[in-house]
DNA sequence: GAGTAAAGTTGAAATGTTTCAGTGAACGTA
DNA sequence: TACGTTCACTGAAACATTTCAACTTTACTC
């Protein structure tokens, strides 16, 4: 009767000798139906090996299990971990998570939205190539719950869940300036990022306010934000003249702070004696380079996870507000910084 | 006329003047329909904004758009490049590719198993927990495609995608044997893991093969193979009496190679002069450690590539035949394991 | 034992697509 | 003019579920 069929509910519902509706029920509402009903109908299904179409159950019921994340660089960890956050939040909902991953291509970007307009997802996160993009204004103009991750965008046309930039270059430039530091490199880019623009404002500003010459901040723009851009970094770091070479460099992520320790060390310098490195983000890595990484600390799981709690909001709540969220980064403290005899 | 929900081809078709048929026509058989009702019929969607709903595609044609893999730790780089893998071939087959990560907990890659039989993914990749557990049964005995990445499974039940693990193992090992150790470490765990098991017996051969005594092969299991963990080794290593100690250690993962290393210098150990260290995968961090990291490379996106092929073609040829594909290992010496005098 | 309330079950309608047999129109050919 | 062929379009059926008003059974009360 089946003839290799995957079985259906009304296949279910003939073997256990019930109408559909049961069926449905027992999967839906196991309280409404008797007990010994609700076992005749749970056997059946486990023998027939029944599994329920979630593309029908969806159809007819108009809510999707899913929410999504599309995720700007699947090779930073950064982002990896902001994913597991919210897919701890997502697991909570009993919702599914679906990681889409641009690799900082507007183009892909706009192909996964697509998708996942079509497939109906209860809410979509996102940490965009471009926050102003049209295809963002687009969500928002159909009402699909969108929470931006890691980014901010103008007005208060959508949630957002992001860590105070300027703050953080504050931080890690003071950082440097409390270790003695007189000359610092600021190295990240391209400055068309956003994060890029505020972190360096946020290094300037405590600059300034430390009575120090604009001249002895010294920014040295990369193309990425990568570790092989880190390495390039440093070896222009190097061809300063001597005195003009910073004693100390604020990466702007750890990526290329790992790349240019690795260049540094290669090259024979000691750090933190000859050159001190910030990074920034404290991924997992950070803490497990050769001379352990002092970073601005982003909480990246609280990231994902409280923006999986503002779009699931949205989706669920009627009179829900658009929320700008915002953490503040910490400075963690560690080798690549504070050398040991001045540490301990 | 359609107060607020979101149009239909029914609202297409009448907004077109056309019947739902060439609705359906101009989305997957544009040929059949004459280019000015093409015209018309997208014109009328573009106004409406009418996004296909996925869920019924899905449900009539019987046929979903979607891959999955099921990785196992999303903490390890390693696998994300494999991802990274499938995704380029689902991008190429037009297909999507979900994610999910059971974070190496067999009741988690439960549920996301069973949440892709209800979505009626096309194929599944997976690197189980464990390869012979029951749930994969299931899904064989289901008829869904599936690979297994990373790991094999017995028999021709179903395709596979790996390493030889035991060359990979005799590598490694002959290579630092090459270099003059005569004591070398094995870190890595726990044994229940196949591909522990496998490198470690490579080793052995290898070191058994070259004439040297088993007792000067120190394995030195570890819980997991994390950074945290393979920092915990080097302590260990570090308190064996000084004519025990090893002067070189292969280390069964990356991460946990970083975590050796990091302990190491922070001991004040040479790198590579004190302690020569061979990692396994060659994630880009490998190459970005500050002593860079001689790897046992797999090539980690073919993996994936390859993976998502099989997958494709057992969903999609009728006279697909299981295949277990073995992709050969490579050593990338770095300075980890080659001091600068004697290499260059 | 009749009446009533509560509990359990039913079956048809609805969800938004795709598919396909069929209807017409337009055109060429004998 | 009649016939056949091609081309463009139509509309009902099917997909697997959920929902809900209506119905039946059971249990309780007086």
């Amino acid at each position: 009767m089946l003839n290799g069929r995957t079985p259906s509910v009304k296949d279910v519902a003939a073997a256990a000798g019930v109408s559909l509706g049961t069926v449905s029920n027992v999967m839906n509402r196991p309280e409404v139906v008797s007990a010994r009903t609700r076992e005749r109908v749970e056997r059946a299904m486990s023998e027939l090996g029944f599994v329920r179409n979630e593309s029908a159950r969806q159809l007819r019921a108009g809510t999707s299990r899913t929410l999504a994340y599309v995720m700007l660089d699947g090779t930073n960890p950064f982002f990896h971990d902001v994913a597991q956050g919210i897919e701890l939040a997502a697991e909570d909902a009993d919702l599914s998570l679906f990681i889409c991953n641009s690799n900082s291509r507007s183009a892909r970007e706009e192909v996964h939205l697509d998708r996942l307009l079509q497939q109906r997802v209860q809410g979509i996160l996102i940490t965009p190539v471009d926050p102003s993009s049209a295809h963002l204004d687009e969500l928002t103009r159909r009402g699909v719950p969108m929470v931006i991750v890691d980014r901010v965008r103008g007005a208060d046309s959508c949630c957002s869940v992001s860590v105070d930039d300027v703050l953080g270059g504050r931080i890690a430039v003071e950082h440097l300036a409390e270790q003695g530091h007189t000359r610092v490199a600021v190295v990240g880019g391209p400055d068309s990022l956003g994060q890029v623009g505020e972190r360096l404002q946020g290094a300037r500003e405590i600059w300034q306010s430390l009575g120090r010459d604009p001249e002895d901040l010294i920014y040295l723009p990369t193309e990425a934000m990568t570790v092989a851009e880190g390495r390039s970094a440093g070896e222009r770091l190097a061809g300063l003249p001597a005195r003009r070479r910073p004693t100390a460099a604020f990466c702007l992520n750890d990526l290329l702070a790992l790349g240019l320790l690795q260049q540094g060390i290669g090259a024979g310098l000691r750090v933190p004696d000859d050159l001190a490195i910030v990074g920034f983000d404290d991924i997992e890595f950070a803490a497990a380079a050769a001379v352990p990484l002092t970073s601005v600390r982003q909480p990246r799981q609280e990231l994902g996870r409280a923006a999986a709690q503002l779009v699931l909001d949205e989706a669920s709540n009627p009179d829900h507000r658009h929320e700008q969220l915002q953490f503040t980064p910490e400075l963690v403290a560690r080798a690549s910084t504070v050398s040991r005899a001045r540490g301990r």
